[in-house]
DNA sequence: TACATACAC
DNA sequence: CATGGTGTATGTA
């Protein structure tokens, strides 16, 4: 099935690298005015639109957007970045016109971190990494469930919004993350009927249940990135079945995908093998739908170099923007201008930067849950009372999720969007940590009479509000204890905070019961690592709870219930990637004397056009046992204060005399000011 | 700490 | 009639 062709030449057929937006989609429109041309994120290149098409869809949109108030809130925003954007110039210049001496110092130091970045690129020679990635998955699950919409143009979402839309949709202009009236509308201007079909997150989650089994084969310890994404490490994989080779590889990517749709009954897949989790990633997308990708070792230079800075997973629309008004346009043009980066950039986005350019993973620690947060759109409104009760609803539902999550929170922040579109967020501390919605409540009242206080005067009233929304922080797990109604409150079993009560037991007794504050739980092997891994994604966990699991050491990957899913919005499609025939040269080190303000380094590794699978095979470098292994370094996680919890839940108990957690909001006075206090 | 932005999905 | 919701990271004051 599908397209192995295009596995083995990832790069012979493409298109050469697309004009920039400006030159190839010439905003015909307000052409007086600025150019709010990039603004339009929902057009690009895919799918077999033609220019004209392209064209026209995006006049459509143009025209059902500009008097938006969404749209004018956009151009505001862009006009603040543009802002920033010559303050960065501005200080390029400066740093154009500093003494010499000191440029030459900032290049060697540059010259210094290429080297060192070169030389963890090498020392991470030998591990593979697959992405596999659904085919417009939602939609396909519905098309498959009733093949008469096969040939429609189909979105799934709404009016509202748009999640997903299928290929012959796509055709027409339609993208995930549109608003669905606009889809309809592109849809209907050429004579189609867009057809929206409602989400069934249930079927869907089955549905990635079926992928999962099917790649467990390849990972055991698999990384679900959502519904319809994966990672995996197939390092060992590949050397246990004797297919450590690039045929191995191909032959590899082909049965996951072979056997996907073989499960799934019909449903398609993409993916992507390389030497790093984010290339695998980029390769999956490169052959979409219905396709995969391989990069050796020896191509992956070259692939990283013409590709688009867009196509890093972390460069979004407006990173692109800033990047380009550097004149960077490729990851190479990154690495040229890495010096002009590390003058342009904070440290951390440089670094960023530049590891991503070089195709390096970022170090990709995971965290626990960090916050819970609940948000509602309506009709924008004045009404107070309304307001209120609105919030009241999103404070129960999360008290709700935080209690099935056995977390609590001592920090929630308010947010509110007005009809203009601008965001404001007000943080408010609570005394103490709470679960109850009635403290939640409280808290959030209190923060929402001061936004109205400070946004209304005597003489205007608050303006019209269109969202409201509360995020609950500073979290801190709950066990033992008694839950609302008095019952002991265990945590489930395959859930984390199983783990750490047992945890907790071993440690148990001895000693430092008195040592409050937090405590930090070593994991010692890749056992108790992949039990870690595991959880959350056992049945185990309380019904309806729509959280597949917590993210627990799960790297830069999100886990919730995701509603846009296959975005793929506005990414020029990457040129083809010229590939080098020799493996990553060492650092180059042509040092010219002068200060010079692109840094040729390293050396450009350009190389025939001969596409990968034309190369010559190399066998992928013997390594000793090592690249192998994920997570072979004991991790700590730190956890913030069970034990706290536990200790203040008894001596608040002690205080209240009362059941369980049970606290009246408090309407009186925070202390110092701003803290609400509870009880 | 508080707030705003950017990003992913 | 009309542009979502959940979560993380980061920069700045």
């Amino acid at each position: 099935m599908a397209k192995e062709g295009a596995a083995e030449q990832p790069t012979s057929s493409r298109q050469p690298p697309s004009s920039t937006a400006a030159a190839d989609g010439g905003p015909l429109y307000g052409q007086a005015e600025k150019d709010y041309h990039h603004l339009f994120n929902f057009t690009n290149n895919k799918a077999g639109m033609d220019k004209v098409d392209r064209e026209k869809a995006n006049q459509t949109i143009y025209e059902m957007s500009k008097n938006s108030s969404y749209f004018k809130n956009e151009q505001r925003k862009d006009d603040n970045r543009k802002e920033d954007i010559d303050r960065m110039k501005a200080h390029l210049e400066a740093y154009r016109n500093s003494q010499p001496e000191m440029r030459l110092k900032a290049e060697q130091s540059v010259r210094g971190v290429l080297q060192r970045l070169e030389k963890e690129r090498e020392s991470k020679r030998g591990s593979w990494w697959c992405h596999v990635d659904m085919d417009m998955f939602y939609c396909a699950v519905e098309i498959r469930d009733d093949p008469s919409l096969k040939d429609k143009p189909v979105a799934v979402g709404g009016p509202g919004m748009i999640c997903t839309a299928n290929y012959v949709a796509r055709r027409y202009g339609v993208r995930a993350a549109m608003p669905g009236f606009i889809g309809k509308k592109l849809c209907a201007d050429q004579g189609a009927e867009l057809v929206f079909v409602g989400g069934n997150m249930q079927k869907y989650q089955a549905e990635s249940m079926t992928v999962r089994r099917v790649l467990s084969e390849f990972d055991p310890h698999l990384k679900m990135g959502s519904l319809d994404e994966a990672f995996l490490n197939l390092t060992d994989y590949l050397k246990e079945n004797d297919l450590d080779s690039h045929e191995g590889r191909v032959k590899v990517a082909t049965e996951i995908r072979e056997k996907i749709t073989e499960a799934t009954r019909g449903l398609t897949a993409s993916a992507g093998i390389a030497p790093g989790r984010m290339m695998a990633k980029i390769a999956s997308d490169f052959n979409k739908p219905n396709g995969q990708t391989i990069i050796e070792e020896r191509d992956a230079a070259g692939f990283m170099d013409s590709l688009s800075v867009r196509k890093i997973p972390g460069v979004g629309k407006v990173g692109e923007h800033k990047l380009e008004a550097l004149n960077i346009k490729t990851c190479r043009d990154i690495l040229d201008n890495a010096v002009l980066i590390t003058q342009a950039c904070s440290d951390k986005s440089t670094q960023f930067l530049l590891r991503a350019a070089m195709g390096i993973d970022g170090e990709g620690r995971a965290s626990e849950r960090k916050s819970f947060s609940c948000e509602r759109t309506f009709r924008a409104t004045q009404d107070r009372k309304f307001l209120e009760e609105k919030l009241r609803d999103i404070a129960e539902s999360l008290a709700e999720d935080l209690k099935s999550h056995f977390m609590r929170s001592r920090h929630i922040t308010l947010k509110v969007k007005t009809a203009d579109f601008k965001v404001k967020q007000l943080a408010m501390p609570l005394s103490r940590s709470t679960d109850e919605a009635d403290d939640i409540d409280a808290g959030a009242q209190r923060a929402f009479s001061k936004y109205i206080d400070t946004h209304g005067d005597d003489t205007k009233a608050p303006p019209a509000i269109r969202l409201l929304g509360i995020k609950c922080a500073n979290l801190t797990h709950v066990f033992g204890g008694t839950g609302p109604d008095g019952e002991e409150r265990e945590a489930p079993k395959g859930t984390i905070d199983y783990f750490l009560q047992q945890q907790q037991k071993q440690k148990g007794g001895k000693g430092k019961a008195s040592e409050v504050g937090d405590i930090s739980i070593e994991i010692e092997d890749d056992e108790q690592m992949d039990q870690i891994d595991q959880m959350g994604d056992n049945a185990d966990a309380p019904a309806g709870d729509d959280h597949p699991g917590n993210q627990l050491l799960l790297p830069d990957i999100i886990d919730l219930e995701e509603w846009e899913e296959d975005v793929d919005v506005n990414h020029p499609q990457p040129q083809p990637p010229s590939c080098s025939s020799s493996p990553c040269q060492p650092a180059p080190s042509s040092a010219s004397l002068q200060p010079s303000l692109p840094l040729p380094l390293p050396q450009k590794r350009q190389l025939p056009q001969s596409s990968a699978a034309a190369q010559p095979k190399q066998p992928a470098p013997k390594r000793g046992k090592k690249g192998g292994k994920r997570n072979q370094d004991a991790a700590t996680v730190c956890v913030s204060g069970p034990m706290d919890a536990l200790l203040k839940r008894m001596a608040d108990r002690k205080a209240a005399g009362g059941g369980g957690g049970g606290s009246s909001a408090a309407g009186g006075g925070g202390v110092d000011g701003e803290c609400i206090e509870l009880d």
